[in-house]
DNA sequence: CCCGCCATGTTAGCGCCTCTAACATATGTT
DNA sequence: AACATATGTTAGAGGCGCTAACATGGCGGG
């Protein structure tokens, strides 16, 4: 974050790492104006270079996005395991952690949040992004069957991670479209995700 | 539907039904190429008008992309009127089925799907928007409340209520960006959402 | 009945955007 | 030193959103 000269006029005709400094001008862009109105070029004037160059280093426009999105989605993850290691193993608590990680990122960044599930086009090829979606959500899954005292993930549990991560990923959507005024969501964020991981993992099953 | 001619030559220099045949190129559009990759130009093409016409029943390309969103929360909302219409009063299964018709909606028309949410900057002040989707979550509390027994709404039947929209929210989009292989819904959807309604509605409290 | 108004269409064009081609410059390998 | 390659530049094509100025035709009042 802090090695990012961003604008200072550089001396030399090259350079030196334009690609991370497009990908970070790309990222605060996002933020600012949203993934729709994000321009290339701007982000290009912002790294004070023409609008050609980041072609050198990206295919396109969607790869530029994509590389944000990336690293957005490896922060997460980072954010989760951070969080996770202050908690005891098999406690609900780990659950709810990993719910306030999710909603939090999506909140504090919500245009890289939009920016990790919206481009739903070009993400199925690119595996990169997948992979990573996939470690996070096995971290869950094995949460979750942690808190059953067992350390093989079976299909009861999967079920269960499914049930969380659609609610959360629900709920952060929620939060940053303004759809959830107070009267909509009366009581605060850590209680409402303690009850769901109650409702959802604590309880035996329902059937 | 069978309505609009699309793109027969018209025979005046007028058009008739300018507006209408706009909105549904466009919503046919939106749901072709995502509302990403939407240009009014294209919308032009498919109803047979040049690129200035639109700006005669529309201020700009965002209101026409509004008037498709709510045509399409409107529609959404009757379906589950409809879809209530089957079921007695009072039982889970009205809370099932106003989840599948959210899920069913977003999966058949993913574009207004997206749309009707995505577009955060200006749903805000345009309120027809964010009353008709209140209205509709009104309907989810109201029957919540009818599950207890009872015809006025209390804090825990909006909590409830809340709980079931996020979730039905997030699956939904989790579905359309396809992110939701075999491996992490294991079980089908009309069973999911018996067990969510069972978990958030049927329980007694847990506190 | 005709005439003028106004709604609604058209063409022309500006400015911004994405992306490419052709050229320029730095870097490092031999 | 000379060349190959990586990485920057300028110029420009083509698309899009939107506006201004003009054209057309339906409709209501004299």
């Amino acid at each position: 974050m802090e090695n990012t000269p961003q604008s200072e006029k550089r001396d030399s005709y090259h350079h030196g790492d334009l690609r991370a400094q497009l990908v970070e001008a790309t990222r605060i862009l996002v933020e600012e104006k949203g993934p729709d109105h994000f321009s290339v070029s701007e982000a290009c004037r912002r790294a004070g270079v023409s609008t050609a160059a980041p072609y050198k280093h990206f295919k396109d426009k969607q790869e530029m996005l994509r590389a944000v999105a990336l690293a957005g989605m490896r922060r997460q993850r980072q954010e989760m395991l951070e969080e996770l290691d202050q908690y005891a193993p098999g406690t609900l608590n780990r659950i709810v952690a990993m719910g306030r990680v999710y909603v939090r990122f999506a909140v504090t960044e919500p245009g890289v949040f939009r920016l990790m599930f919206g481009l739903s086009d070009t993400h199925g090829e690119h595996s990169e992004l997948v992979e990573t979606g996939d470690d996070t959500f096995a971290l869950v899954q094995a949460e979750v069957a942690r808190c059953r005292g067992s350390d093989t993930i079976e299909e009861s549990d999967q079920h269960q991670a499914f049930l969380l991560w659609s609610f959360v990923h629900g709920l952060s959507f929620l939060k940053i479209d303004g759809k959830l005024t107070e009267a909509k969501m009366p009581i605060d964020l850590e209680t409402v995700l303690e009850d769901v991981a109650q409702r959802v993992v604590g309880a035996g099953n329902s059937e």
